[in-house]
DNA sequence: TGCGATTTCATACTTTCGGGTGAAGGAATT
DNA sequence: AATTCCTTCACCCGAAAGTATGAAATCGCA
């Protein structure tokens, strides 16, 4: 984001200083603002739609055979690192015991971490949390 | 795309428009060229930013094709028609409830089948049971 | 017609889940 | 330094799920 925003800046500044030379290299003054305007306009529009698909890019990350996982998703819904491995091990069969056990927390905090998930999944039961999350494909 | 473009098109003339406008009515002629290609820069860049967010905003569907259901494997474990349709519901992450009203009978009879279903499936959960029948195929 | 399997239902009891609330410590950001 | 987010944990309560047991009614098949 950083590296963005100063690559603007850079493309920016480079982009007057040619005009600047342009213009008082040639003394093509009689370049109409139209022109300018033109030029400008295309090439941030380049840049802005650049911008817009680096913003956007879904990272893929390929776990075995034919799964993709959307992170994409799981940023939009809000579901935290800690979150998603839950809900990994709800969908495996485990149940809130098993899983304080594996993760070496206690069973409140399982049950946390899945009424967050039953929110920002819009659910009620894991088994229905099982379904979105595969179809949103947060989960193999 | 074609009302984007359009969009585009209006955006670019109506920006001229009032740039002329400005122009010829204030005599503002002082401007210098950076202030025009900040503006156009700026407009262009939320207008191309705009155009790739909406380029990318492509739904990710999980295609989860060919589904063939392991007949012999139902046999095998002893599970029935009516035990296998609630296995069904009980992945769609139906409650208990919810499956006696579907299927017209108490909720007392959906738990003879899910326990049932659990003995056959050597399972204790239904989370689990959703597991088991879909790694064996009964279920898609 | 009789037997076994299936389907249905009930009651009682235990365990697990889920909702709500509050709170404390830590990491990252501003 | 203040703020926000994540993680952790606790307690209570009600709802849902699961276990055990028994028992009707129905259906397919020999």
């Amino acid at each position: 984001m950083k590296k963005t925003i100063l690559l603007y800046g850079i493309a920016m500044a480079a982009l007057i200083a040619v005009m600047k030379w342009v213009e008082y290299r040639y003394f093509v003054k009689d370049f109409s603002i139209e022109f300018y305007v033109g030029i400008v306009a295309i090439l941030f529009t380049t840049l802005g739609i650049w911008v817009g698909l680096r913003l956007t890019r879904k990272k893929i990350v390929m776990v075995r055979g034919d799964f993709v996982l959307n992170e994409k998703g799981l940023r939009q819904l809000g579901i935290s690192k800690r979150e998603h491995e839950v809900l990994g091990l709800i969908a495996n069969g485990h149940s809130n015991q098993e899983i304080a056990d594996k993760l070496f927390v206690s069973i409140n905090t399982v049950k946390t971490h899945s009424s967050n998930l039953f929110l920002k999944l819009e659910t009620s039961r894991r088994t229905q949390a099982i379904q979105k999350a595969k179809e949103l494909g947060l989960i193999p």
